[in-house]
DNA sequence: TTGCGGCCT
DNA sequence: GCCTAAGGCCGCAAC
């Protein structure tokens, strides 16, 4: 039997609107509900196996309806702009996927779906209609089924109704629906119904009557009687409503269901489109759907293992002014090269003759004479160029900085975006495989991935540099982003330094206070449980030992810190459990995390990630070495397991307030500037000024709340936050806030100037140019609108604080390099740097350290850092 | 894979 | 009525 999918477009659009979250593209086009819609199309066509689909839409003009009365609907809330705008990009998307889009002037949705339905039903079609609005179910028949999606605790399924399944749910039929209504009335669409009578009466009156004219007639013996009453007052407009009510099934609706056959809906014009929008998981069905899509250049790729060869190729491109370059490197193994110049591709692979040296240092020559394009350079500069220079580009880069909040910087997202060609990713080529492990099967795997990265940066290069550069960020680019990639290589590559031993036996000592303490904790329980489990710590807490508590998590009990540090003074197993906590977390993470970092060398060597982050800062992983413990002793610990090498000592500089100053820079307030520059207490004149007290008579509490305050504005300042950091009301803190923007206008006034050029320009900037984009500001939810603005507030501060350092590293390594010190650059904690120190060197290394850092920017203000040295982290803190 | 909780600047 | 100070990474439990 033939299938028909029906789907009423903007109930199915408006659900996924509010159903999946906020989500837009670089552009700034809203997507989410498009987003929502197409998946929840997909899955219906999935279930139903349905080989026809059309979607019906309303249009703006009044309807038939409206002639009948002229209220009906109302005047609507309008939606908001960010579902309007999705409205012509779900037609254009269904349009593209030769899906019939359907409307008619002087009629609903509901009436044309209600038409074809009935009409598809007597040609022999089962018919399914997908909708969110329940009217819909009047059109339940024999062959016709309203497929409604319900979203349950987030997840969201589908409920089928034929007739029977009305009866079930409302006890009556789908006919008999409409009378419901009729007497209801519906408020949303401004039914008028029949007053006093709601859902329970109206069910009440038609099971028993069928219909409004049967309740009528017999209306004497209607009861209760209000509803007998208001009936017989208002049966007119009871009439009027079910006329409202009643969908239209035979509609002047222009059809042929043959132009709603389902042939392929992934075609490149849909494609095009989900490019365009960023439906990176859409695009995924497309593959799947559509294998031939995927852009496949193979036959242009020439794979190499013979000396000769590859050594004409080389010199051959030695040659032309500039080449594509993707290494295949793995675990500091170079397994081959692709080079792409002159429309030629190239896989040189690592075998026989063609030694990883040779290889090496013929791109290391190659480097020397012409510009190479690369992406993600960071991971394959050892083999093509060791120090700092201007001559490589890097691709990844240029994007991280045109859009830092994109999630992946490939090749393959690369050549969707700039050249509209869909190339099988790394991840889709090798599989769960490593470049490592498919060295040892065919090389072919590696040659495509090669040269489609190869490929890629020379075919984009162009394209994205000059993007970079309209965009005004040439200089970051040239001057901050592409030489700090050999910075962090460097650093990479020196790690720092582990006591083993030290390490395993703070984790021992650990161990012991975590199983004095497990035990206890079971005794004051009386049972034994997973203290590490948030839920059963939970209903043990609050259930089953009945501590006053409450709720928060979706999923239970709150067991946070937070919630655990105000029971703690009366339970002392509460108490306890804090204490647990922290030293589990200890030794989970950092005694025995860290342990398997350690390399035969003795030292861990983590990532340093340049393209993580929204604001420019560098992350650190595998393992983190940004977040070691400092604040609590116990943690603090940790750090004297760290050690430079034998005879060397640490040297650690960090910036003292770096972010505060910028502000009094960026800000241009002469109060803050002046306080810097006659090198003042910041905090204590915060609370002098703002709570109106004399310098020197400030308490420690008041500094103490200063600082807080001086805090928050940095964060993009709101009176919860600073309640909650402060423990004090919102009403307090809004009060603190109200007076310190009294005191420091000009601050108030440079805040809210971010605020407004961000929402203006879709970005925030820093100093140096980089952008963030902020799309949060042009939310129609309050939330995500404040949200947006205290990015807006932060990011020029944060972003430009990790510009300045990412100068100071860079003339930092290069001073090092060419006072010929062996001392290195090892760790940097976004305010901080550490340098494991050679014997001797350690006055010029501080000398360094302080000029370069406190050099690299020219402000208002002085910068100034603070520097120790010692024989472990520990100490040079 | 997701949510919670916790460590850092 | 929402439930938020900015930016990260990671271990564990529970699905």
């Amino acid at each position: 039997m033939k299938k028909i999918l029906l789907i009423d477009g903007h109930s199915i659009l408006n659900r996924a609107f509010y159903g999946v979250p906020p989500l837009t593209n670089f552009e700034g086009i809203h997507t989410n509900a498009v987003y929502g819609f197409i998946n929840i199309m997909l899955k219906s066509l999935e279930d139903e196996h349905a080989d026809y689909i059309a979607v019906a839409f309303d249009l703006k003009a009044p309807t038939f309806r409206h002639k009948m009365f002229a209220e009906y609907k109302g005047t609507r809330k309008p939606m908001p702009q960010e579902l309007h705008e999705q409205v012509p990009i779900i037609k254009e998307v269904l349009s593209a996927m030769t899906i019939p889009v359907i409307t008619l002037e002087g009629y609903e949705a509901d009436d044309i779906l209600g038409t074809l339905a009935k009409r598809c039903q007597r040609d022999g079609f089962e018919v399914s209609i997908l909708s969110g609005d329940r009217d819909l179910l009047q059109l339940a028949d024999e062959h016709i089924k309203i497929r409604m999606p319900k979203t349950v605790k987030g997840q969201t399924s589908i409920e089928n109704y034929y007739p029977s399944d009305v009866i079930d749910k409302y006890q009556v039929t789908p006919e008999e629906f409409i009378d419901l209504k009729a007497l209801m009335g519906d408020s949303s669409d401004n039914i008028p119904g029949v007053p006093g009578i709601g859902e329970k009466t109206a069910t009440a009156i038609i099971t028993k009557y069928k219909s409004i004219e049967a309740a009528y007639a017999d209306v004497d013996n209607i009861t209760p009687a209000k509803a007998r009453n208001n009936l017989s007052e208002h049966y007119d407009m009871a009439v009027m409503s079910k006329k409202l009510a009643t969908i239209n099934i035979d509609s002047p609706v222009d059809f042929d269901v043959e132009d709603a056959y389902i042939d392929n809906l992934f075609t490149a014009g849909a494609y095009e489109i989900f490019s365009r929008l960023e439906l990176k998981s859409l695009l995924k069905r497309f593959k799947d759907a559509e294998p031939v899509k995927e852009d496949d250049l193979s036959d242009k790729f020439c794979y190499i293992n013979d000396y000769a060869k590859a050594d004409d190729i080389i010199r051959e491109c030695m040659n032309s002014e500039c080449a594509g370059i993707r290494l295949a490197v793995c675990d500091d193994v170079l397994y081959g090269a692709a080079l792409a110049f002159d429309d030629k591709y190239y896989y040189i692979g690592v075998e026989g003759f063609i030694t990883q040296d040779y290889l090496a240092d013929s791109i290391k020559a190659l480097s020397q004479k012409i510009h190479l394009y690369a992406i993600n350079l960071k991971a394959q500069v050892d083999y093509i160029n060791p120090d700092i220079n201007d001559d490589t580009d890097d691709l990844a880069i240029m994007q991280y900085l045109i859009n830092p909040l994109k999630d992946a910087y490939t090749y393959a997202e690369l050549a969707r975006e700039y050249l509209n060609r869909n190339f099988a990713s790394e991840e889709d080529i090798l599989g769960k495989n490593t470049i490592a492990q498919e060295s040892e099967n065919v090389p072919d795997k590696l040659m495509q991935i090669c040269c489609y990265d190869a490929y890629t940066a020379l075919t984009a290069h162009d394209k994205i540099y000059d993007k970079l550069c309209s965009m005004g960020m040439k200089e970051v680019y040239h001057n901050i982003e592409l030489p700090i990639i050999y910075v962090l290589r460097s650093m990479e590559h020196e790690g720092i330094r582990v006591n083993r031993t030290a390490l395993k036996s703070y984790g021992d000592e650990l161990a012991v206070k975590i199983e004095e303490l497990r035990s206890g904790i079971y005794e004051q329980a009386g049972t034994e449980f997973n203290i590490n489990s948030p839920k059963q710590l939970g209903e043990i807490l609050f259930d089953r030992m009945g501590i006053e508590g409450g709720k928060k998590t979706k999923t239970g009990y709150s067991t946070s810190a937070e919630v655990l540090e105000k029971l703690a003074p009366d339970y002392p197993i509460v108490n306890d459990i804090l204490e647990y906590r922290t030293l589990a977390k200890l030794k989970s993470t950092y005694a025995d995390g860290l342990a398997d970092y350690i390399r035969d060398d003795g030292r861990i060597h983590g990532t340093f990630n340049q393209t993580i982050t929204a604001t420019g800062r560098i992350s650190s992983t595998e393992p983190n070495l940004q977040n070691i413990p400092i604040r609590m002793d116990i943690g603090r610990q940790i750090r004297k397991v760290f050690i430079p090498k034998d005879g060397y000592v640490f040297t650690d500089a960090d910036y003292s307030q770096i972010e505060l100053r910028l502000l009094a820079h960026m800000s241009g307030d002469e109060t803050l500037i002046n306080a810097y520059r006659e090198d003042k207490d910041i905090h204590r004149i915060t609370a002098s000024k703002v709570f109106k007290t004399p310098l020197e008579e400030v308490t420690p509490r008041q500094r103490s709340n200063a600082k807080a305050v001086n805090f928050g504005i940095v964060y993009g300042i709101s009176s919860f936050g600073l309640s909650k950091d402060l423990g004090i009301s919102r009403k307090e803190a809004k009060e603190y806030i109200d007076v310190y923007f009294k005191t420091y206008p000009s601050i108030k006034d440079y805040l809210n100037g971010l605020v407004d050029n961000a929402r203006k320009d879709g970005y925030s900037i820093t100093l140096y140019g980089r952008r963030r984009p902020v799309p949060e500001l042009a939310s129609s939810n309050f939330m995500q609108r404040q949200f947006g603005e205290r990015i807006a507030m932060n990011s020029p501060l944060q972003g430009t604080a990790a510009d300045i350092i990412k100068i100071a590293m860079i003339n930092v390594y290069k001073r090092l390099g060419q006072s010929n010190l062996k001392s290195k650059l090892i760790l940097q904690i976004h305010d901080e740097l550490l340098i494991e120190t050679a014997p001797g060197e350690e006055d010029e290394v501080k000398r360094i350290l302080s000029e370069e850092m406190e050099g690299a920017a020219k402000l208002r203000v002085p910068l100034e850092i603070d520097i120790h040295s010692g024989n472990n982290w520990y100490e040079a803190k």
